[in-house]
DNA sequence: TTTATGTATATTGTATACATAGATGAGATC
DNA sequence: GATCTCATCTATGTATACAATATACATAAA
């Protein structure tokens, strides 16, 4: 929990902003676990605020499906089911799509530049073994598209929905058996929007995604077992 | 604003969901309008609550993007454009074709006539003029639709992307030259899904998102005009 | 006349105090 | 020994008090 000073150093924001980073951030690393209670007077004595940027901070994450509510009994992480990770993996295969469907249409001259320089960039990446570079440059490629898209709301959707499987994501990334698959297939996505081949791309997208999908299912169905 | 106290009613709810529903509802009937602020101090006075329950409600209507945080001035109701309402447009396109896609493989035998009777509900209530009641057939289709899609994540998102433009609902309901084509997309929606035919359902289900888009911006620019 | 500065005021940000519901546990009764 | 009751305790829900800051207005100097 100690991300709290570095989001506190981060910005000038209103604590309730900082705690909800850290919490959500404690969330997503599986600090907190599922079914764990967010016990308000706890949290304001460990993070050294009072409650109300705390309770302000849980509103945030309930709507974003963090946490949820128990009346009376205040919240508790969200539960992570196969079920509900699919749910969220169906959603955001559709937005991604209308992403790289949106960004074949809108794509600038130097955004294409971008793409191509991100991708080239992920493989470089892959290269260094170095996860957390790894995971940044693909967030990086994936941000040009949304950009390239022209639209916020999808974007900020779609970074709420990839959030949720943050933690999943470095047991994905670590496999490195799969980082030249993972090349070609951003490589396969940028030619496609380059040529603004709609069906390509949506395609391309698509197997990216269900990639994805799969490993994460095997990693909660290895959870699971222990 | 005195809906407050039927929200107050309705339920058991915590003040800072009444409040949510309270402002939210006056937020897209136009009640509140664009670029007015929330003070909290003022709402609280009329609401008869304290500040409290009123900062929680406006955390969340911020994450649902109803309103915006100006730092160390508060809140106030986010501006609605063309530009802002195309983008949500185009995400929830996106979503119903998923919804409709996914329907289409999973309804069962008991939402299938569940749809086929709302459909035929919708017409009925069309015949009606009512438009409260048209609204309400309308909501209880689609709500079929999402439930058949067994995907709560997503029929919350949907629910979430509908609301926003429940302030053009009416206008577009009431034009009754449109209620034959109404029907008509309604009928070719429940066709398809029953013929678990993907593709002509999400040609059915876009159709009919595009004819509520064009109907939204011409009331937009129209409101421009003013 | 314009700009700068100081002060008052309004409003948010944060902390704390009080009220109430639900959980827990001890003791009594059957 | 089991169960019921009541007291107590804990944590949330709500209200209020205090602090910090931005804005507006007025006044003075350039």
């Amino acid at each position: 929990m100690d991300t709290f000073k570095q989001n506190m150093m981060d910005e000038f924001l209103p604590l309730r902003d900082v705690v909800f980073r850290t919490l959500r951030q404690a969330i997503l690393t599986g600090e907190m676990k599922p079914g764990e209670r967010l016990l308000e007077i706890h949290l304001a004595n460990r993070l050294g605020v009072s409650r109300t940027p705390i309770r302000e901070a849980i509103r945030m994450l309930e709507l974003e499906g963090l946490v949820v509510m128990v009346p009376r009994r205040g919240a508790q992480v969200a539960q992570i089911t196969e079920k509900s990770m699919t749910d969220v993996l169906e959603v955001r295969c559709a937005l991604d799509e209308l992403a790289v469907d949106l960004a074949c249409n809108r794509i600038s001259r130097e955004e294409q530049i971008e793409l191509e320089m991100a991708c080239e960039a992920f493989e470089k990446a892959t290269e260094t073994k170095d996860i957390h570079k790894i995971a940044k440059a693909d967030v990086a490629f994936h941000d040009i598209i949304f950009k390239a898209a022209g639209n916020p709301r999808l974007t900020q959707m779609v970074n709420n929905l990839a959030e949720q499987m943050y933690r999943y994501r470095f047991e994905y990334i670590k496999d490195d058996t799969q980082h030249s698959i993972l090349c070609e297939e951003h490589r396969m996505i940028y030619e496609s929007i380059s040529k603004h081949d709609v069906k390509a791309a949506k395609e391309a997208i698509r197997t990216h995604i269900e990639n994805q999908e799969k490993s994460i299912i095997k990693q909660i169905r290895l959870e699971k077992e222990k």
